[in-house]
DNA sequence: GCATTGTTTAACCAAATGGTTAATAGTGCA
DNA sequence: TGCACTATTAACCATTTGGTTAAACAATGC
C-alpha cells in the first residue's frame, strides 16, 4: 500500500516529515520549534503531522534518537579497532570532523536537550540503547601508556581533548567567527585545515 | 526611593528577577523559560516582570548580554598581557576552566541562543559591544613560531583548540559523563585536573 | 461500479502563555 | 493628615499552540 504512484514519486509524505522536523528541531530546539512550521516545511497539513506522529513529543523522539545514534555510532568502530593508536587518532578525528561537517547542527542540539533533560539520557540508555564502548580504546591508551611510546596521560582527559577540538568549533561557529574576526569563507578554510591539524597537534601532545 | 526598608532587607525586586531569569534562562533557553516560572522562582508575582523589564525579550536581553559579557570579557585580559606565551596560555586555561566550572551552564546557553539566532550577535557587535581583541594574541604566536620556539601553527587553530579543550567538557557534561561510563565524583575530578593537564597538553604539542 | 481502507484537509478546541489593567498597599513628604 | 509616587497583586485578555474531528478524497480489492 505505501508502493503507489504517489508515495514512490513524493518518497513518502512520512519522509518529508521526518526532514522538515529534522531541519527544524536542529535549528531550533524542541521547545523553540513549532509543529506549524514543521508542517509547512513539510508541505503538508498540521494535521498529518499528528496522523505520522501522534505527537511533537513522538516526533522529537524520532529526530533525537536518529541524532544520537549518529554522534555514538561513529565512536566505537574506529577507537575499537585494531589500528595503531596514532593511526586510530589520524581517522577518528578525520571520520568526526566529516562527519560534523555534515551535520554542523547535530552536536548543540543534542547537548542543549540533554541539558536540558538530563534523566532522559540515562532512561534511554537504561532501554537498550547500547552505550558507546570506549573500553577497549582506553586500555589501548593505558597500554602505550605503560610501554613509554607515549607521555603519561589519563585515556578519559585524551578522549574529551579529541572530541572537544573536533566538536567545539562547530557548536561555537557563530561566537568564534566573531571572535577571529573572519568571514564564512575563512571559517570554513580554517575548519577544513583542522581535519589535518588536529592530529598532528594531538600527536605531538603525546609523543614522548 | 529606592532606599526605604523593604529594598535595602530584600536585596531589591530587580536583583531577584534577574538572578530567578539568570537561572532558569541558563538551563532551559528562551523559547523553553516561563514568564511564570520565573516570577515563581523570584517570589513575586508575573506582572512584577513586566513591570520591571517590559517583556519577556527585553528581559531575556539583559541576561544574554551580562552572558556575552562574563564571555568574551576573560579573554583580552590573560591573551593580550605581556607574559611569555607559555605562561598566557597556563594562566588562560585554569583563568577560564575556573570561570565555566562556576558557570557551567553559560556557554551552552551563549551558543544555543547564537545559533537560533545569528544575526543578532553581529548586530549588538555593531552596537557598540566590543569584541574582544585576540590581534596581540595572534602576534605573539606568529612571532614565536618565526623564532622557531614551537611548531608552525595558525594562532586561530591554537585558539580554537585552547578554548575547546577548556568550554566543550562543560557543554558535553551529560553526554560525556555517559560515553566515558563515570559518575558525577569521578566527573567533576576529571574537570578538576584539566586545569592542569591541558596545559601541559598543549604545550607539549607545540613546543619544538 | 462500489464498498473498504488509508490519506489529507479545513475548521475547531482547550490549554498555555506573554502581556495588560485597575485596584490596593506602602512610603516619603508637605 | 493628606497628597504624590512607587510597588504589588489578582483578574483579565488576546494570541499562540498542540492537538482533535468530521468530512472529503483517493486508491485498492472485489
Amino acid at each position: 500500500m505505501q508502493l503507489n504512484k504517489k508515495v514512490k514519486i513524493e518518497e513518502g509524505a512520512e519522509q518529508k516529515i521526518i526532514a522538515a522536523a529534522r531541519e527544524i528541531f536542529l535549528r531550533k530546539g524542541m521547545a523553540g520549534a513549532r509543529m506549524e512550521e514543521i508542517a509547512k516545511a513539510a508541505g503538508i497539513n498540521k494535521a498529518m503531522l499528528h496522523y505520522y506522529f501522534r505527537s511533537k513529543e513522538k516526533l522529537f523522539e524520532v529526530i533525537m534518537s536518529e541524532a544520537k545514534m549518529q554522534m555514538f555510532s561513529r565512536l566505537h568502530p574506529i577507537l575499537g579497532g585494531d589500528d595503531s593508536l596514532f593511526i586510530k587518532i589520524e581517522k577518528f578525528v578525520e571520520s568526526y570532523i566529516n562527519f560534523v561537517t555534515e551535520n554542523p547542527l547535530l552536536p548543540g542540539f543534542i547537548l542543549h536537550e540533554i541539558t536540558k533533560n538530563p534523566e532522559k539520557l540515562v532512561n534511554d540508555i537504561s532501554n537498550g540503547n547500547k552505550r558507546p564502548n570506549l573500553a577497549k580504546f582506553f586500555l589501548h591508551v593505558e597500554s602505550e601508556v605503560k610501554k613509554k611510546n607515549i607521555i603519561a596521560i589519563q585515556p578519559e582527559q585524551l578522549f574529551m581533548n579529541m572530541l572537544s577540538m573536533c566538536v567545539f568549533p562547530f557548536i561555537g561557529r557563530p561566537m568564534l567567527k566573531t571572535v577571529l574576526n573572519v568571514n564564512d569563507k575563512k571559517f570554513n578554510q580554517l575548519l577544513a585545515n583542522r581535519k589535518k591539524e588536529i592530529p598532528v597537534f594531538i600527536i605531538n601532545a603525546i609523543k614522548r
